[in-house]
DNA sequence: ATATCTGCAAAGACTTTGCATGAGA
DNA sequence: TCTCATGCAAAGTCTTTGCAGATAT
C-alpha cells in the first residue's frame, strides 16, 4: 500500500469535500487499495488488505465507507453472481479507465476488457435514447456483462 | 392460479424429465406462478403465491426448487440491487421472449423491453465473438440492464 | 423399490444498525 | 466546537444445509 503517510492524492480529498465527507483514514485507505489493485474487490478483501496497516479499522467502517463512495460516485458496486457484492473505483478515478466484464459462472474470474466499444458506443446510444424516450426514464448507468466458462474450467 | 389440476404443460414435464428430475406439485406451481405472471418474483413471492393454493410448500422447497430451475435453463436468476434474487421464466419458455430490463435505482422498478434490439445483434455478435477468441472464454450468456429513475421518482 | 423430493428447524453468509466514543475542519 | 466518523456488538435479511419422513416413477 503506498500512501501510508495519510496524504493521499489530492483530487481524492477533493472530491470528497466537496460532498460534505471528511477525508479520514479508513477512507483514505480504502480508496488507496482500490487504487492498487487489478482485481474486483469484496467489502471483505478490502477489509483483510486495509487491515494489514491499519489493524483496529473495522468491517463495518469498511461497509460503510463503501457506501458513501458509492454514492458520490467514486466507486461502483458489481454483483457477479458469487452472492457478494466486489467493488472498485469508477473510469474517472481509476486507471483501468471505461471497460466492461466477462465473468466465468465456474470459478467467478472477472475479466476487464475494452476491446469492441465500437459496436457498443452505437448500441448504447441508440438504446439510451430510445429508453428514455418511451418510458420516461432518466438514464444514468447501463450494466454490461459477458458470462461463460474460462479456459481452464473448461479443461476440467 | 390456472393449472392447479396438478397436470401442467407437457412440454415442462418433458423438460423437467429429460434432465432426470421430476414433476412434483411444489415444481410445478412454481413455474406456474413464473408462467402467469407480469413481474419479475423474488423467492419470497413466489413462495406467497405458491402458498395460497398449497400452504404446506415451504420456503426452502422454493429456494430449492429454484435452484433446480435455474440449473437446467428453465429459469433465470437476476440481481437488480435490491439486495434479493428476481426470477423469471427463461425466453424459451416464457411468453414475453427475449428482452431486457430497465431498472429504476430508487423504487427497482424493473422494465422489460424488447425495443432497440437491432444496434444490440450486431453489437452482441461482434462482441462475443471478439472475446471468445481473444480470452478464450466460452461465452454462454449476456446480461444487459439499464438503470435510471423512472418518471415517478423523478417527480418526487 | 428406491432415488429424488419435501418440511421443519437451525445454521450460514453477507450486510446493516445502535450507541457511546473519537476525530476532522 | 460541533458535526461527522468509528468500533464494537448485536441484529437483520436472504439463502443454504441436515435430517427424518414422504413421494414420484
Amino acid at each position: 500500500m503506498p500512501n501510508q503517510n495519510g496524504t493521499g492524492p489530492r483530487w481524492m480529498h477533493g472530491q470528497i469535500k466537496c460532498c460534505g465527507y471528511r477525508m479520514t483514514k479508513p477512507r483514505e485507505a480504502i480508496l488507496d487499495v482500490l487504487a492498487n489493485t487489478q482485481n474486483h474487490l469484496s467489502a471483505e478483501d478490502i477489509y483483510m488488505a486495509v487491515h494489514k496497516f491499519y489493524p483496529n479499522i473495522g468491517l463495518t467502517t469498511v461497509y460503510r465507507n463503501l457506501e458513501v463512495l458509492v454514492n458520490i460516485g467514486m466507486v461502483v458496486k458489481f454483483e457477479f453472481g458469487e452472492g457478494k457484492s466486489k467493488y472498485e473505483l469508477s473510469d474517472e478515478y481509476s486507471s483501468k479507465g471505461h471497460h466492461h466484464h466477462l465473468v466465468c459462472k465456474e470459478c467467478y474470474t472477472v475479466i476487464d476488457y475494452s476491446d469492441f466499444m465500437k459496436d457498443e458506443v452505437s448500441f448504447l446510444k441508440s438504446t439510451e435514447n430510445g429508453l428514455s424516450e418511451k418510458y420516461k426514464f432518466n438514464i444514468t448507468d447501463h450494466l454490461i456483462q459477458f458470462f461463460g466458462v474460462c479456459e481452464k474450467c473448461t479443461n476440467k
